[in-house]
DNA sequence: ATATTAATGCAAATTAGTTGCATTATAACA
DNA sequence: TGTTATAATGCAACTAATTTGCATTAATAT
């Protein structure tokens, strides 16, 4: 499938291949975020064998490219998903491992005390829950 | 120095040791969060020579102990400091790494919320904020 | 003093991620 | 439809952080 990321990459120049355009097309249609290795299995299993490596210069790339954002998990491997969603973050469950997407309305508050107690310039913040979910109580 | 904590560890039937009374009074006095490699440089520095097997070793024991606590930040090195103080979290500069803890008013609003809209059993949190310091301004 | 075993040091393994380099393949164009 | 430039890939080797096995050392109870 060609999606609107796809097109714009291929218009700067970058080419359009199969891990590009299956790792891009995964993350498109997962909602929770995923770890270089997970993709890798998923690719896999799905007929498209690509290197590991190609998988971390892939990320790599699309994080430069700002399709994609870097998903830290507390000391879990890294998580990766697609940019320009909603702003929301991550309900992990520590059981199964499984993560939910949070949208938290009352977190204007804590980002505007936040910005009033600092005087640092703050560019962004990671916020993540931990538990367990109801199939693994 | 003998502390509290060391005692206490003592009377459960734990040892005294160099590096064990180190590491932890250093995380006592210490208003930041520490690596192990970071610990390890600063022991060195004041004249204690432990091994960094040793350091790691020592860390998840206190972790074990619930003396201290693991402090992910972003994608850096596991940072720890020590539990039990007033429930914070840290604003890190992404310049030169320096470290400040944060105590916000308006956090139990969005723990409420969270509790709310989540069927998860909810165990822990972990919130940390990146920007630029004054310094580094 | 001696015995028990917690703690240590060192080397080797592991895990996540990165890099060098030779090879392959996409896509522009002759 | 070739030919070409170079983006992308695969593989092996590397790194950094952390962990483990194992033999040795040392803290503490007796
Ligand atoms: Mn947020
Ligand atoms: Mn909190
Ligand atoms: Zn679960
Ligand atoms: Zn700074």
């Amino acid at each position: 499938m060609i999606t609107n990321h796809l097109l714009l990459l291929q218009k700067k120049g970058f080419r359009m291949t199969q891990a590009r355009s299956s790792i891009l097309n995964l993350l498109e249609n997962t909602d929770h975020p995923l770890t270089a290795t997970s993709i890798h299995k998923i690719l896999k299993r799905i007929g498209v064998s690509t290197n590991i490596t190609t998988i971390y210069r892939e990320l790599e790339f699309l994080l430069e490219q700002k399709i994609i954002e870097k998903i830290p998990l507390f000391d879990t491997e890294l998580h990766y998903e697609i940019s320009g969603r909603t702003h929301h973050h991550h309900l992990m469950c520590t059981s199964c491992g499984s993560i939910q997407n949070i949208v938290l309305q009352s977190e204007k508050g804590l980002l505007e005390e936040m910005h009033n107690i600092s005087t640092y310039d703050i560019r962004r913040h990671s916020l993540a829950f931990f538990g367990t979910c109801p199939d693994c109580t």
